[in-house]
DNA sequence: ACTGGCCCCTGTACGC
DNA sequence: TGCGTACAGGGGCCAG
């Protein structure tokens, strides 16, 4: 489920409710995830207050009055629950606040995590250290990407899902970015001239930026921190689609590249 | 230095 | 109805 837009949408929804409360209980359900949850994360978060919130690639960062920043992934079946009317099997951990604010994260696959970083420390931590830029910021620009597919034969839909290239594109976006910009996945990094690497720019940025303004996706798990759904699946051409008619009239293809599952027209991309 | 393949885990959908 | 199988939005790790 979470890529960048779900991400972003839910870093919005958690800080709504949860910034300037203090926190006066911290629960941890089930502490291995993808890795562990801090042993510490109690007494570190505890009596601390919440003041801001972001996001980095498909992380999202809460940072305390104690300059401690608590970073979650949501991983694929993670999802923030506000206000909870029951705690179920895989609400793996708990906040509470000081206004009776509670959320709960709720990931039953648990390919998510939970991290507790020094905020002067962010930079150098390891998950951000290696990630590429940000696709909606300038340093994902034509130059920074065609410099950075020129050596690489791998396909555009495997690159544009290494975070290393580009940070926060999943599955989705990238089927859908390919799709907009006219390029067939399997065309190589190395094999792109400088016009369809920068359709590829566009699209992504584009996409991502309408699927924020949508709030997200929504498939099988995925809920805004509110309960909110997200609406920008209606909106999906090709995600999803196989053997659907494309706009174009062909049907929709989908093949697997990298054991995932990906989805294009081959007459609109090529 | 890159690459592909495998693995983590649970829930759901579908075919027999 | 019930069971086995395939598949799902992510990413770390390993061997080659």
């Amino acid at each position: 489920m979470p890529e960048l837009p779900e991400v972003e949408t839910t870093v919005r929804g958690l800080s709504q409710v949860l910034t300037g409360e203090k926190i006066i209980e911290v629960k941890v359900c089930r502490s291995n995830l993808r890795r562990p949850i801090p042993y510490d994360i109690q007494e570190r978060l505890i009596g601390s207050t919440i003041i801001s919130f972001d996001r980095r690639a498909k992380y999202g960062i809460i940072f305390n009055d104690r300059e401690d920043a608590l970073i979650f992934h949501l991983g694929m079946s993670g999802r923030w629950k506000i206000n909870p009317e029951t705690i179920e099997k895989h609400d793996h951990f708990i906040l509470k606040t000081e206004n009776n604010r509670c959320v709960s994260l709720y990931d039953p696959r648990r390919f998510g995590s939970l991290d507790l970083i020094k905020t002067k420390d962010l930079l150098i931590w390891p998950y951000f250290k290696k990630l590429g830029p940000e696709p909606l910021t300038g340093d994902f620009n034509l130059e920074y990407l065609k410099s950075r597919l020129a050596r690489s034969a791998t396909s555009i839909k495997k690159l544009l899902l290494n975070q290393q290239v580009v940070a926060g594109v999943g599955n989705i976006y990238a089927c859908e970015a390919l799709y907009q910009a006219g390029v067939h996945p399997e065309r190589s990094g190395n094999s792109l001239n400088k016009q369809e690497i920068a359709s590829i720019i566009e699209a992504i940025k584009e996409i991502l930026q309408k699927a924020i303004a949508e709030g997200g996706s929504t498939l099988k798990d995925y809920a805004r921190p509110s309960g909110e759904l997200g609406y920008f699946s209606a909106q999906f051409k090709v995600y999803g689609k196989e053997d659907a008619l494309c706009e174009c009239g062909a049907t929709i293809e989908r093949s697997v590249m990298g054991g995932r599952s990906t989805f294009f027209c081959s007459s609109c991309q090529k």
